[in-house]
DNA sequence: TAGTACTCCTATCGTTTTAATTGAAAAAAA
DNA sequence: TTTTTTTCAATTAAAACGATAGGAGTACTA
C-alpha cells in the first residue's frame, strides 16, 4: 500500500553505495547486506535488477563489488521507486480491470482527477529527493543509519 | 501500492449512495452493484463493514436497502480509505519488521522524514475531498459515472 | 594454469494478502 | 406464511510478495 519492502531494500542499498561514492570504491554484497540489514541473497537480486536499470555498475571476481553508476546527486528516489515497484502510486481507471477504463467513458470519472492529484503529489515529493539529499540529511546524525 | 480494489469499490458504493441522498431513500445492493460495476456478493461484505464503521445505515426486508448515515459533505475520502484499507499510505520504520523500528535508533533515519512527508501529502489530498465534492464534480458530466 | 573469491543469472518456493464466492439465517413487509 | 431483502460466518481462488537455491561465469592471485 506504500512502497514495497523490496523497494525499500533497494533504496537502502543505493544509499549505502552513495555513502561509499568517493573514490569509486567497490562495495561487496555482504557488506551492504549487513550495514542495511537486508537478506543477502535477496539483495543480490535487487542489485542485479538495479544494474539492469543503469543505477549501479559491478565488477565480478576477487575484489569485485558494486558502485553507483551515477553521482548521488543525479539519482532521485522517484526514479528508483518507479524502477523497482513499477510505479509510485497505482490507482487509476486505466488499470487491469476493463471496467475501470473510464478514460474511454467520456472522461467523466469523478475519482480519476483525485487519483491523479494524489499521484502527482507523491511524485513531487520523491522527485525532489536525490541520494545526495539523503546523504546530507544523514550527515548530521551520530549513529549509522540502519533504517529505511 | 495505491488504494485497494476493495476500497475503490467501497468509495464507489458510497458515492452511489450519496447520489441518492436526497429524501433519505434506500438503495438496494443489486442496484448499487450494477450502477458501479461491483461484484454483488463482494459489495455485500463491504457495505456491511461500512455499516460497522458508521458510514451507512441499513434496513432489512422488502423495501430495505442502504442509506448514507451522514450527509455527503460530512464524509471525506480520507476517512473511508483509512477505514477500509487500514491506512492511507503505509511506509514507515515502525513496521512489522523489528529492524525497521528506527524510531528507536535515535531518530536518525534518513528515509523516515520522506515517508512522513509523502503520507502527509496524500492525507491532505484525501481529507479535502468529501462525497459532496465528488457529487459536485460529477454533476457537470452527461453520462453516468461507472468508474472509480 | 589452477584455485579461489566473488558476482551473475534464472528458476522456484512458501507465505501472506486480497478478491471473491458460498450457504445459510434473521428481519421486515406483504 | 411467503417473499424480499439484509446479515453473518466461513471458505475458496488468485495474485503479489518476500525469500531461497544452485550453479554458471569472471577476474584476480599464486
Amino acid at each position: 500500500m506504500g512502497v514495497s519492502l523490496k523497494c525499500q531494500y533497494g533504496l537502502r542499498a543505493l544509499y549505502e553505495l552513495a555513502r561509499h561514492w568517493g573514490g569509486g570504491q567497490l562495495v561487496r554484497i555482504p557488506s551492504i547486506a549487513e550495514a542495511q540489514a537486508i537478506p543477502e541473497r535477496f539483495l543480490e537480486n535487487i542489485l542485479n535488477q538495479l544494474r539492469g536499470g543503469g543505477f549501479v555498475d559491478s565488477r565480478r571476481g576477487r575484489g569485485g563489488g558494486f558502485v553507483l553508476a551515477r553521482p548521488p546527486a543525479a539519482i532521485t528516489m522517484a526514479e528508483i521507486i518507479k524502477f523497482i515497484d513499477g510505479q509510485i502510486y497505482d490507482v487509476d481507471c486505466e488499470g487491469e480491470h476493463p471496467i475501470h477504463k473510464c478514460r474511454f467513458r467520456g472522461g467523466n470519472c469523478v475519482f480519476l482527477p483525485v487519483w491523479r492529484e494524489a499521484r502527482q503529489c507523491l511524485e513531487n515529493v520523491y522527485a525532489a529527493k536525490t541520494l545526495q539529499d539523503l546523504l546530507d540529511a544523514g550527515a548530521g546524525g551520530s549513529t549509522p543509519d540502519y533504517c529505511i
